[in-house]
DNA sequence: TGTACATCAGTGAACGCGCGTTCACTGATGTAC
DNA sequence: TGTACATCAGTGAACGCGCGTTCACTGATGTAC
């Protein structure tokens, strides 16, 4: 009884636009994208279909906001990753690092993986989204040149290169995503495979 | 009238299901892949919407056709692009050459594009599909073969060079295509672009 | 402390939409005699 | 050449589905007095 209470305090009258985002990421990870919807979003947070509207203009408002948590956390888990690393003798290291969390949350995050590039098109209006992308690319662009600093491919412009690996990254992971990457190799594995983009450099 | 009666010929008994598939490639190219429903197809064949079941068992069946009939152009055209090359000094060219018709591709049919990419998961049973992805990704990598033939990385395992190229060629396509890649470097160029991920290698 | 009022998040019925699928039908074509 | 029949691609009405959106409502909460 209490708990109605508490939930009904005004500290949570912004509580359901939380939950709706938390039940669509839970949507996005067990029944992928196409099950995204305004109402299954409504009925996984026990409210009814009407309800979301109260908190999002429409599907593609929700899915912004989705986005931008997206990118936040695959921004964090990158971050994490490169700080756990050992600083070694090899510049490329925290760059390889930082692929690998990469490639490795797409394939752990699927639908939430496939929103985010789907939805980078639409919804600059959004600010959180163009504020998490433009902090996650900053990050990793960081990271390029200090890999430059210590002298991997000093002279070439550090834009072209973060974007270069970003683009190898971000196809390795689509195309392992889909099945189409083993299906041309079946024999190499997921390692195998980013070692072999990361060689390539 | 006699075109009429043309149309009614047994040798065009067969002509409504290429037909579907032709429309299916005008929604495709021109409404977008969300857009490719088994109404939508019959609408655009002038044809009742109960007609196309009786050439596709369902959607998907229609789609792995259409992606059968993306693999087959993606191929043919890089495989023209390739041959108008002249034989330079640099091994590497012809696979630049294939990269840039590759990436061009998708951009020229983005909804094709990702049709193909989307369907490759599924309907591996259909015949047509699996032999034309397998004849698009024989000859690249007889191409990167030849390259390696030539003095290019000559102890790497070719399929692994081609898995990583397509990996890179792939990522642009689909970062550029959504807007992300040219979101993140507002002033390069899809040739720079495209010189970028060839340059790592 | 108590009362009247305003606010506003959530309700649930209703609407129209396009979708895939089914199915009795029709009519042109090809075949057997 | 003509007639009867079988086939079968395409028709179009009908069904059920889930969707987004609207809107009068209700009831809990916060505020003014």
């Amino acid at each position: 009884m209490e708990t109605e209470l508490i939930s009904q305090t005004p500290a949570n009258q912004g509580g359901l636009r939380a939950k709706l985002v938390s039940v669509a990421l839970d949507i996005l990870e067990t029944q992928g994208i196409d099950a995204l919807t305004l109402r299954a979003v409504a009925r996984g947070a026990g409210v009814s279909h009407g309800a979301p509207a109260r908190h999002f203009e429409n599907l593609d408002d929700l899915k912004a906001e989705v986005a931008a948590v997206g990118y936040r956390t695959v921004a964090t888990e990158i971050a994490a990753a490169v700080s756990r690393t050992s600083q070694g003798s090899d510049p490329r290291e925290p760059l390889a690092t930082a692929t690998r969390a990469y490639v490795n949350y797409a394939l752990k995050h699927p639908g939430l993986f496939s929103l985010v590039i789907r939805t980078s098109t639409l919804d600059l209006n959004n600010e959180a989204l163009r504020h998490e992308r433009r902090s996650a690319s900053d990050r990793f662009l960081w990271l390029v040149r200090q890999a430059q600093a210590e002298g991997w491919k000093p002279n070439a412009d550090p834009n072209l290169l973060a974007s270069s690996l970003w683009a190898s990254a971000h196809g390795l992971a689509t195309l392992w995503l889909h099945g189409a990457y083993q299906h041309a190799n079946p024999d190499t594995t997921l390692e195998e495979a980013i070692a072999g983009i990361l060689e390539l450099n």
